[in-house]
DNA sequence: TTGTGTTATGAAATTGATTTCATAAATAGT
DNA sequence: ACTATTTATGAAATCAATTTCATAACACAA
C-alpha cells in the first residue's frame, strides 16, 4: 500500500494525496475522498520515504551508560515523557558503562538516523567533545557541565559541601569517603572535591587513604567499607558518592552488626527510591533527575525548531534529605 | 555527501560503490580506491535510502509500561545487550502505565519504522492480540503467556504457590494479600491465584476482605497495609504481588514500629536489588528478568532471520530467596 | 473582450541508496 | 582458433514519499 495506489483509488494524483497528508492546498471535495480511501485501506505513509525527502526522522537518539539505575531511569522517564508528547520517538543506546562506546553510537546515529542526540555524559574528554561539536545535528548533554553544546547538570559540588557540613554539624569528624571514577567530572570529581574542601575549611584532616575510589556499583561500597574501617578504626562516618555505593556500605555494616548511625554514620547522593525505606533511612541528596530529562529534552526540541538558538547551560539545584543514617 | 559523489570521486559507478558497501562483486583495484575516497570523506550511507530499498531498518521497537522499575529495566538491559551485539538499534516506547497506548505505539512502529517488536505485556485483551497478529512484522511478548505470537514468561503461579507454602511452613496461617490489577494476567491474576489455591489446599481461610488490589506503586502497599491490619487484627503475614508493593508495606510497618517478622511477616516477588539490604532483608522470589530480555530478543532475531519459524513460548523458572522478613 | 489574479491540480524531478540486466573483458575448454 | 564460461562493470529501474513548476479553470476588474 503506497501513495500511488491510494492516488489511483481516489482518482487523484500522488501530489494530491501528499497534500492531504501534509495539510496542503486541496479542495474539500478531494480531501474527503482521499480521507475515505485512507480510512478504508488503513494506509500509513512510509516514514523512510518521507525522511528521504524531508531529512527529518522525528527520532531522538539517547545515549546512557546503563539502564538499570535509579537515577538514569528517572532521567530517561522524563525524556520519554516530553518526546512522546511532541510526537518524537526515542532511540535508546546503552553503553553498558563503556564510555568509548559513546562515540560509536554517536556515529551510528549520525548516519541520518536521528534529528538530535541527548547524551547522559559520563567521561567527556576534549576529543569526544570536539567530535560532538562537529556533528550537524543538535546535541544536549545531561548530568555534566560542558561549555560546548548545551547542557543541564546538577550542582554536585555544593551538594557535597552541604552534606559534609551537615555531617560535621552532627559531630562526625572522622569521615571516610568512597567515590567513583574521576573520569566522571560531576559524580567522580566534584562531589569528592566538595567533601574535601569542606573538611579542609573546618580544619579536619582527611588522610589520603581515607578516600577510596571504585565503581558505580554496590560492590564498591560493600568491598571498600571494611577496608576503610580496617585502615581507620577511629572512623565515625562514611560518605558515598552515590546511594548505590552507600547501599553496599550499609549491607556490609548490617552483616557485621555495626550500628548505623551510632557506630558509623552513612550518607549518599541521589535520593534513590529506597532511601526512605531503609532502616535506618538513608540521609541523602535529592537531585532533580526527572526534571533534568524533561528540561533537557525541551531544550533539544527548541534547538530543533530554531537551530540558531545559542548554547545554554542550566544548573539544577538539590535538596538535603535528612534521614536517620547520620 | 552521497553515493553519487563518492562514485564520481572514485571514478566508478554508483553500483560499484554500493557493491563495496555490501561486499558485492568487485575487483580489488576498485575496492581500494573506493575505500580511500570513503576514508577521506568520512562518507556514511543514508540509512533511510537503504531502508527504502531493502525494507530493513535494523531497528527493533520495544514497548514497556514504565522505565523506572527494577524488573523492567533489567529486562530492557538484556534486550539492549543482545540487540547491540547484533547491530540492531532499540526504539523504546514508554506507555507510562496506560495500556491503551500500547496499540498507538504498535501502529506508529508499523509505519515501516521497525523490523520487529518486543512488547512487555501488561493487559493483553483479545482485541489487542488480534491486532498484533495482523502485523506483518514479528512480535515477541515478554512477561505474559499468550498462545498467539511467541512469548517468554515467568512461572508466576508456581512462584506464588512456593512462597505461600513457605509462609505456611513457617507457621503463618493468617496471611493477607495485596495484589495488583487483574488486567495483568501474570502479576495480577496468577500470583494471587497461586496464593489462594495454596491456602485452600492447606484448609486455611482467606476471607474476601483479606485480599486487596491496588496499583504497581509503593503507595499500594503503604496505604493498604493499615487497612488490612485494621480489618484483621489477627493477621500475621502480608504477601505482596511485587517487591515494590512490599516496600510500601515495610515502610508503613517501620513507621508504626511494628516488628517484622515477629509481629507481621512480609514477602514479595521480584528480587529487587534492595531486598537483601533491607533490615530485615525481604523474602522474595527471584525471576530471571535479564534472561527474559536476552532470550526474548534472540527469539525475535531468529524470527527475523527465518519468518517461517513457528511460534514458541518459553516458561522461565524462579528461585525462592529466603531472607529474614518471614 | 481582454488582462490579471486566485485557486486547484497533476506531471515530473528529487531524495540516496540497491539491484537487475545487459554487456564487455578475461579466462578456460575443446 | 572458436566457443563457453566466468568475472567485472555501469546504465537504468526501483523504493515511496515531497515539492517545484506549469497550467487549467474560474472570478473579477477595466
Amino acid at each position: 500500500m503506497n501513495i500511488s495506489e491510494i492516488a489511483k483509488m481516489a482518482g487523484v494524483s500522488r501530489a494530491a494525496v501528499s497534500r492531504y497528508l501534509n495539510n496542503g492546498y486541496l479542495s474539500n471535495e478531494k480531501r474527503e475522498i482521499i480521507a475515505k480511501v485512507i480510512a478504508e485501506t488503513g494506509y500509513m505513509p512510509s516514514s523512510q520515504a518521507q525522511t528521504l525527502r524531508t531529512k527529518r526522522t522525528k527520532i531522538i537518539g539517547v545515549i546512557i551508560p546503563k539502564i538499570d539505575s535509579d537515577s538514569i531511569s528517572q532521567i530517561v522517564s522524563g525524556i520519554s515523557e516530553v518526546l512522546s508528547a511532541s510526537g518524537y520517538q526515542m532511540l535508546l543506546a546503552n553503553t553498558e558503562n563503556q564510555p568509548e562506546k559513546e562515540l560509536d553510537y554517536i556515529n551510528t546515529f549520525r548516519q541520518n538516523m536521528v534529528d538530535g542526540i541527548i547524551l547522559l555524559g559520563t567521561s567527556l574528554d576534549d576529543a569526544k567533545l570536539k567530535n560532538i561539536q562537529e556533528l550537524d545535528i543538535p546535541v544536549v548533554i545531561l548530568g555534566q557541565f560542558v561549555s560546548a553544546p548545551s547542557c543541564i547538570y546538577h550542582d554536585d559540588y555544593h551538594a557535597a559541601v552541604c552534606m559534609t557540613e551537615q555531617l560535621i554539624k552532627k559531630g562526625y569528624h572522622n569521615i571516610g569517603y568512597i567515590g567513583v571514577s574521576k573520569n566522571d567530572t560531576a559524580v567522580g570529581v566534584l562531589r569528592q572535591q566538595g567533601f574535601l574542601d569542606t573538611m579542609r575549611a573546618h580544619h579536619l584532616a582527611v588522610p589520603e587513604d581515607m578516600v577510596i575510589t571504585g565503581s558505580f556499583y554496590m560492590e564498591n561500597g560493600y568491598e571498600h567499607a571494611p577496608l576503610l574501617l580496617e585502615r581507620h578504626p577511629e572512623l565515625d562516618a562514611i560518605l558515598c558518592a552515590t546511594d548505590t555505593v552507600a547501599l553496599g556500605v550499609i549491607k556490609y555494616l548490617n552483616e557485621q552488626g555495626i550500628l548505623i548511625p551510632t557506630q558509623i554514620a552513612v550518607a549518599g547522593f541521589g535520593d534513590s527510591r529506597v532511601s526512605s525505606i531503609l532502616q535506618p533511612s538513608l540521609t541523602t541528596i535529592h537531585f532533580y533527575y526527572h526534571e533534568c530529562g524533561v528540561e533537557g529534552t525541551k531544550m533539544l526540541l527548541e534547538k530543533l525548531q530554531n537551530p540558531e538558538i545559542p548554547n545554554k547551560s542550566i544548573k539544577l539545584g538539590f535538596e538535603l534529605i535528612l534521614n536517620d543514617s547520620i
